[in-house]
RNA sequence: GGUGAUGUAGCUCAGCUGGUUAGAGCGCGGCAUUCAUAAUGCUGAGGUCGGUGGUUCAAGUCCACCCAUCACCA
């Protein structure tokens, strides 16, 4: 605990204003959250703003197809998420949209003082162009032949066969993936940031203690390979803010994304009345930090601080990066329903329950985070519930039967109380330092010997003793001082549950300084049950319905049938068991003959916001560029299969004896891919 | 392909700058206890520290290579 006041903004990466948030979103979240309470409750003054990322290709499209405005659509989706996040307890003081006129204030600020400077260069660049569609292509909305391996429908940037990555221009047979036409060339010009002007700041900053270890490794190799200019801009029509002094260039999508955070910190100073000032001018004092994902490190240790430097304004004290969410130790999947919304786990379950799982495994590097289902029943149950909780439960009782709900004037144990409270130090560098683990592995330790304290003096056989009266009295209420402390160390991590606290209690125990005087002499109310244990069966719940809340989102499929022409009908099933099976309309968006296979077309089919790989049988009946549009129907759930040239994520359903006999399912006109067919 | 990271008991994880019999929690076995939301205390059994080869008096801890997983490559 430092004794002098700090005045910190912390920042979460901004969600994309596209989707629902789920719960790899919500461990960033806490984690930022957990900071941010930690920081207050040591009386610092904290605010934590953030925003959706409203801009892009991908919204413009989504708009588009919704045939709705960008506008309606991004509000709606910002709502949604200020309430997932406020029920998870998620303490933000700020919550906008980098589609703010704050936001454009900001960002047309950072690019004149740029441009003054001269950091901003113009020039030509080739680029491919939908001429359908009016508009030039992302790199992720061109597919084609990989120029390295020659694999097929691969993204304009990186090939996913064999990892190499290239120009979108290097395509072999490029095509659009929005309509489907082959793009062309075409020259526009481009607006680049000079970023080697910045190499010798950014390397300073980067040794200024601002980053992880692991990540200024990292950034080693970026400086090795040498800093290239930055393309800040993008073609009309994109959904963004357009460059000043242009009629049809828009900031690229990461310009504005980070200047998001400021604009939001800008919002809530307007409202506040706090020295925006103050805290971005160069040399300020005030301390800014962002959380991250590993994944976008890029972006945050390079750019933005790089644009901050150019438009002489504070660059962040540091970036916190740390490592992705898997569930049940693999990537969150749609088809196994562990790719759950934070709506689904909150109709289900309590958010305490998360942040604490969260806090119990997050330290201060990069490693990926497991959400692994028994271990997260089992860790808080028994240590929340049964630990921590149960303290405060098991002397509740004897304070308010037997002494009216008073506690004793005195701890008959003072220097136990003393030694719980010498680990606030320690256990506030851990919250500091990120290593909530190390604090909670702390906090439970004490928690122990709070438990075998209270084992040892065993009230319940003092209390029918003739005048341990007064013992018992002392006992309990040394009891539940420990628990006040465990529960002020646990604040940050566990806000309803010390709501709850507090309310027993009838005081706020946010501020960790108050621990310096124990509760003694004074009535405390009857106790409520603080928070339950996880009931398994909840767990199983929340896995389905976010099996169901994925409509357009399932397996594929894999082995093409190729039957017998003839065959005795199979035995009879029951509905329930033909329901087992999910059928899904699937739009083939490409199709490629396996070379070393005789039989097999690899596909790549879209059920409908999901994509999936299935190698058919039917190499023999159907040749690939027919098939390319057309719909059909297939397995979706059908458990992935490992072939020697990749996996198939399910089957597509065909008739016929074999050979170029086969015939493949085609549902009647109006069927969309992801419908379910039943 | 390049780069960064991860790989320690059934599960989830600690192990700082190399040094006595590798730690914790959960789970499992036994005992005790009944105040508490079947919670708690004591105790026991579990690991050739991803693999191979090095450096060293000494390596989970350093080096090289390999395997697996995650991420990034503007």
């Amino acid at each position: 605990m430092s004794d002098k006041k700090r005045q910190i903004l912390v920042t979460s990466a901004l969600p994309y204003a596209n989707g629902a948030i789920h719960l790899g979103h919500m461990l960033e979240y806490i984690q930022t959250d957990i900071w941010a309470r930690f920081q207050r409750a040591q009386g610092h003054e904290c605010y934590f703003a953030w925003a959706d990322d409203a801009h892009g290709t991908p919204v413009m499209l989504w708009a588009r197809s919704e045939g709705k405005s960008p506008e309606e659509l991004i509000d709606m989706m910002n709502e949604e998420h200020k309430t997932d996040f406020r029920d998870f307890g998620v303490s933000f003081d700020n919550y906008s949209s980098t589609h703010s006129e704050y936001n454009r204030e900001q960002v047309e600020k950072i690019y004149h003082r740029l441009d003054e400077a001269g950091y901003i260069e113009r020039r030509n660049i080739k680029q491919l162009y939908d001429e359908k569609e009016g508009m030039f292509l992302p790199d992720r909305f061109i597919r084609g032949t990989c120029p390295k391996c020659g694999s097929e429908d691969q993204y304009g940037d990186s090939c996913e066969s064999c990892g190499s990555t290239y120009a979108p221009t290097d395509l072999i047979n490029p095509r659009s993936a929005i309509s489907g036409n082959a793009p062309v060339l075409r020259e526009s010009e481009h607006y680049f940031v000079r970023l080697s002007d910045f190499e010798q700041r950014l390397k300073d900053w980067m040794g200024s203690g601002a980053l992880q270890p692991e990540i200024a490794n990292k950034m080693q190799e970026w400086f090795t390979d040498g800093l290239r200019d930055w393309d800040i801009s993008r073609d009309a029509p994109y959904f963004g803010f357009l460059i000043p002094g242009t009629e049809d260039k828009y900031f690229y999508v990461w310009v504005d994304a980070p200047v998001g955070y400021v604009a939001s910190f800008r919002e809530l100073c307007e409202r506040e009345g706090l020295d925006f000032d103050a805290w971005w001018e160069p040399g300020s004092t005030a301390e800014v930090y962002h959380f991250i994902g590993k994944d976008i490190v890029y972006f945050h240790t390079l750019f933005w601080p790089a644009m901050l430097m150019g438009a002489r304004m504070r660059t962040p004290t540091a970036v916190y990066a740390h490592g992705f969410l898997t569930v049940g130790g693999a990537k969150m999947s749609k088809s196994r329903g562990t790719f759950i919304r934070a709506r689904t786990y909150l109709d289900h379950l309590h958010p305490d329950y998360l942040r604490y799982y969260f806090a119990a495994k997050l330290g201060p590097g990069t490693g990926d985070i497991d959400l692994n289902l028994e271990d997260f029943v089992a860790r808080v149950n028994s240590d929340v519930v049964g630990k921590v909780v149960n303290i405060a439960s098991r002397c509740a009782g004897f304070i308010q039967r037997n002494f009216d709900g008073m506690l004793a004037q005195q701890l008959p144990q003072p220097e136990l109380y003393d030694s719980f409270i010498e680990q606030r130090q320690t256990i506030a560098a851990d919250f500091e330092g990120r290593n909530y683990q190390s604090a909670v592995r702390r906090i439970m330790a004490l928690a122990d010997e709070a438990n075998r304290y209270i084992d040892n003096e065993k009230p319940w056989q003092q209390i029918k003793q003739e005048g341990m009266e007064a013992h018992v009295q002392a006992v309990c209420t040394q009891g539940i001082n420990l628990f006040r402390v465990l529960i002020t160390y646990l604040a940050p991590i566990l806000p309803f549950t010390l709501h709850k606290a507090g309310e027993f209690l009838g005081r706020d125990l946010q501020q960790w300084q108050a621990l310096d005087q124990a509760l003694l002499g004074v009535k405390i109310n009857t106790f409520q049950p603080l928070l339950t244990r996880i009931d398994p069966v909840k767990i199983k719940a929340m896995i389905e319905d976010s099996k169901e809340s994925l409509q357009p989102a399932t397996a594929t499929g894999n082995e093409p049938a190729s039957q017998p022409a003839e065959e005795d009908l199979t035995d009879e099933i029951t509905i329930e068991e033909f329901l087992k099976v999910d059928l899904r309309i699937a739009l083939i968006t490409a199709a490629e003959a396996v070379p070393e296979a005789d039989k097999l077309l690899k596909l790549s089919l879209d059920i409908g916001g999901e994509s999936r790989t299935v190698f058919a049988g039917i190499k023999s009946a159907y040749d690939p560029a027919e098939l390319v549009g057309r719909h059909t129907v297939m397995v979706a759930n059908l458990k992935p299969r490992k072939m020697r040239f990749g996996t198939s994520e399910g089957m597509v359903l065909a008739a016929g004896p074999g050979g170029s006999d086969l015939f493949l399912l085609q549902p009647d006109e109006g069927a969309t891919p992801g419908m379910r067919v039943t």
